[in-house]
DNA sequence: TAGATTGTTAATCGATTAACAATC
DNA sequence: TAGATTGTTAATCGATTAACAATC
């Protein structure tokens, strides 16, 4: 139904829902352009990407902060909890499970596993580590719908295959590599090296520019 | 000097520069078509991308490998090793530092710091953890050019504006907040919650349109 | 009514990609 | 020469934003 939502705009809903928590407990309402400055960018474009959720500003108003809230928690959907597994209980693994950003959006993470036995029985945030071989077993028994992959880049492949097998529709990828998978998969790529080479490239041409 | 490159080029570019890798030794040539695949984009968008990095390959042949690993290293400014410091020294602040990713890209953490008395003097990837007072000492004394908050939301804009007073020009903000800072200074940011919240909503879509 | 702000249009801008001449 | 593949054009597609009528 409407799916006609812009890839563009559903990355930006989430910025726009936690900008909503920076405004003060006493206000109310919000104008498209408070919202716009908290979440760092144009006011137009919070009108328009709101728009596709249909419509709940009041004209010459704005916004109701707690109605808007709630409609973007619902077009997320935020309503319920996700069973999440993290492949990989290294430092990134360990990091991730100990993250508290997650729990609050609903994210519960339900195991951690690991392809090392050195790493078996460890325990990370709360959750002893598993044997990489429980992956299907644990994936339908525990409702994994989301799988964080923080693995070294050589077992990514072989560790999505046997998430997308047992199931598993989302996959967030930390891997330093492109993974191949089902167009029915949804698989986003997070890459930490990719962003400090970003960097660099605007800090070598302002370098240049600049005559250093 | 030429600087018409498109970000959305930029940001390819440690893509495909990463992909090189995946090729065997044995080969010293590769198609765009090749390179496509293993960077997940169209074999279009590989000869545009690489046209603004000037003239490399060979019509018929394709691209020298070892060669176009050299232009993209030079064109992402790789070719120098850059300081970084970490700010926040809590369990993300502490995965970052002992990434093994970083190295081998010229990437050197010179310092992790923290606002908490009780972090200081534990040890981080080798690294002894020091006062956030001293951030913008260690900035001066040891060549940092990119920062990483890896701090709770709320003291990632106070932590953002010392950076820039101490002169970094670069950003990577691991803090779910948006940061306010100087246009010539460039802020990446990495929402892990965000990214979550992208993969359920398409969970969420997906399953109203299969009608479960 | 006057002021404010939305929702939406239409213009602009930028990015992607099919297609193909150039050429190895 | 025949086959392969680049570099680039031009068409298409999609996203951003200025502007403003609608309306609270």
């Amino acid at each position: 139904m409407r799916n006609i939502v812009p890839g563009a705009t559903i990355s930006r809903l989430p910025v726009y829902l936690r900008a909503l928590g920076d405004f003060p407990p006493s206000q109310t309402t919000c104008s498209s352009e408070q919202l716009a400055t908290l979440a760092g960018v144009n006011s137009a474009q919070v009108r328009k990407d709101l728009s596709y959720l249909g419509t709940h500003g009041t004209r010459g108003v704005g916004y109701d902060i707690e109605q808007l809230r709630t409609q973007l928690r619902k077009a997320l959907g935020l309503e319920r909890q996700y069973g999440v597994m993290i492949v990989g209980g290294g430092n990134l693994g360990s990091a991730l499970g100990n993250y508290g950003g997650f729990a609050p959006w609903g994210f519960d993470v339900r195991a951690v596993v690991d392809a090392d036995p050195a790493k078996h029985d460890t325990v990370i945030a709360g959750l002893v580590v598993e044997p990489l071989d429980h992956l299907e077993q644990i994936v339908g028994e525990r409702v994994i719908e989301i799988a964080i992959i923080a693995t070294p880049a050589t077992a990514a492949q072989e560790v999505a295959d046997r998430l997308t097998a047992a199931g598993v529709q989302s996959i967030l990828n930390f891997a330093p590599t492109v993974i191949d998978v089902d167009p029915s998969v949804e698989v986003r790529r997070v890459d930490l090296s990719t962003e400090l080479q970003i960097l660099t490239y605007h800090l070598h041409h302002s370098a240049e520019a600049t005559g250093s």
